[in-house]
DNA sequence: AACCATCACTTGAACTTTCAAGTTACGCCC
DNA sequence: GGGCGTAACTTGAAAGTTCAAGTGATGGTT
């Protein structure tokens, strides 16, 4: 988690600079702070609580909800990665990961060399029905219970302009599908 | 990144099942996997920037910016780990990172041998002074350029809410002020 | 003044993520 | 039908994080 310079006086500044940096506003700063604290909190919140009942991170956790919901419990690679904003990479580590586990496991594309299903298990499925309801009470707890309709509208819009600002365009190394 | 089953059905379970957990509405679902979507995305992003341009992460620079607004440049260690909501020992990592980047120096407590305090040099200023910028610029792009006022404001209800409701109670295993 | 629970911080090992560099397969163009 | 640019996925090492255990101080208590 991080922040920004409260002011060009920290920094030693004069208020405009060359390029004149358009720093955050006392409210803006408030705002991104804010933002910084719950997303950090609520995602140790979430993985600590995972890590313990379930034996994985959020993300984990994550794939295989992605493959129980795929129809035949199988998903490509790239799919998969696609559908969680990861790098293929990372996906490739956590899928041997969870392979080791038996909850996933991985299977040829009869029609691509190239390509590979992961597909979820019986145990993996069985760790989901197990798991899930402590899971979704923690995200209750944490997050809808304290706030409005009004909020949880807004939340949704607001998240919803900031993952498709930073999806289509430009994009990191890796990310080739966020191009 | 993850997200929660999608309905009762996909894990082969009874609508209501023994202790009858409230799965969310699609709704709610829509909500939670923007969120999810939108902070891993935006992490990801802020992250490779300040990577990119800073040589650190996100996090990192974030410990640099607290000093900078510190007092004497200088934190507690506790009070630092306290700022940025994250765990003493990941903070001594990063603090050790940071040292052999001679961005911070360690100083001894004269009121309490066993205290420490991170100190900000000259140089992690100049760094600060240099990316703060580009940062800035980063997070506007992002997040504040796409919202209207009115969205800016609720958000930052909203995480002050979310950030409140995690930081109190609880809390896990080595973050003892969050009890 | 010795005891001891607690505090402030560190350490090392295990695990996860990132980054750059592979490998193999596809598809198309000539 | 042999190149060749690209796609799909993996790999290994470096960097970062977590977890549990460890080291000294400190501040009562007895």
């Amino acid at each position: 988690m991080s922040t920004l310079p409260t002011s060009a006086a920290a920094l030693d500044r004069p208020p405009q600079s060359a390029e004149a940096p358009r720093w955050l506003s006392d409210e803006e700063q408030r705002v991104w702070r804010a933002y910084l604290h719950a997303t950090t909190l609520l995602e140790d919140h979430l993985d600590r609580q995972l890590q313990r009942d379930a034996g994985m991170p959020h993300i984990y956790y994550g794939l295989l909800v992605q493959l129980v919901e795929a129809p035949r419990r199988r998903l490509r690679m790239t799919e998969l990665a696609k559908n969680m904003k990861i790098t293929r990479s990372r996906l490739s580590h956590a899928v041997a990961r969870l392979e080791k586990n038996g909850w996933v496991r991985r299977e040829d594309c009869p029609s691509d060399k190239r390509g590979q299903f992961a597909v979820l298990t019986d145990e993996g499925n069985e760790v989901l029905r197990r798991t899930a309801p402590g899971h979704v009470a923690a995200v209750r707890h944490a997050l809808f219970d304290r706030l409005t309709p009004e909020q949880q509208q807004s939340l949704g819009e607001i998240m919803q302009i900031v993952a498709e600002g930073l999806q289509p365009q430009d994009a990191g190394a890796d990310l080739p599908w966020l191009r």
